[in-house]
DNA sequence: GTGGTCTAGACCACC
DNA sequence: GTGGTCTAGACCACT
């Protein structure tokens, strides 16, 4: 089976699940701010979902404005102490 | 022709003898709880008749607080175990 | 072929050349203030890409503020005479 | 084994002898202005040499001035029948 | 081994 | 016939 925390037949997107699974991460501590999150692959295989979801799922982080992606090097928990959106 | 469980000369409008079908498919089971219930494409399929008309049935089911819809992922069925209105 | 307007061989990503042509539309007029831009599926019959690409041009211009997309009705030219970023 | 047209021996730094069949490849027209050249991977199988032996190639290509770079897309051969260094 | 781009399909709700 | 979501692959530059 993918993920126990995904549900499939949820009216929630699958790739909005998946960024509030991340979201719980940052909210917890488990990912500290400037700490870079799972690459798409390994989410990927975590999450049993196509890569494109998992795309979804970290853009929508970035327009949320919880995490920022450097090209080539990764996606980082934003520092949101300072000036939030 | 339609489907079997439709009759086009009864007093009972189409849209609501639809939605008695999905009723009953509530109450045995068939259709449980927070599942989604058919896409209208395949009610249309089902029950040989209009769009205009499998939305009806469904509007219907919402007034009637069988099932519930989210907009852009579905209608599902509702839980009336917990007895808000 | 494609389109003779997008190079596949050049260094500017296929869905930008896309966003520069409808660009292009908006501010020649061809494409006015609050006119519904071309289907995705129109985009992508005329374009000659997948429809991720065409996707990927109309998020694009969306973020750089040129159009804005109303869910299953279209995507719309922005009026950016006001409060531009 | 590599490929034969390098010489592990020679006195010349192999990045050099791969920057030169490149030059080669352009002047010869196998390689026309504004093509994108080979990728890094495919240098490599073809030369039998090390990722950072073709990147030394590749950067010498470009201060050279026999091709540009464009971040995420590649590197391509310049036109330089107008003259600016 | 990271994210960026691209293909070629699919099912769906809603209009 | 519109955009939203999803799958399952691919090649690439750059670190």
């Amino acid at each position: 089976m993918a993920a126990p925390e995904i549900d499939h037949e949820s009216p929630t997107p699958v790739y909005r699940q998946i960024a509030a699974v991340i979201i719980a991460d940052i909210e917890s501590g488990t990912l500290p701010v400037n700490r870079r999150i799972p690459s798409e692959a390994s989410l990927v295989q975590r999450f049993g979902v196509a890569r494109e979801t998992v795309r979804n799922a970290v853009r929508f982080l970035r327009e949320e404005g919880h995490v920022c992606t450097v090209p080539q090097r990764g996606t980082y928990v934003r520092d949101r102490s300072k000036g939030e959106d």
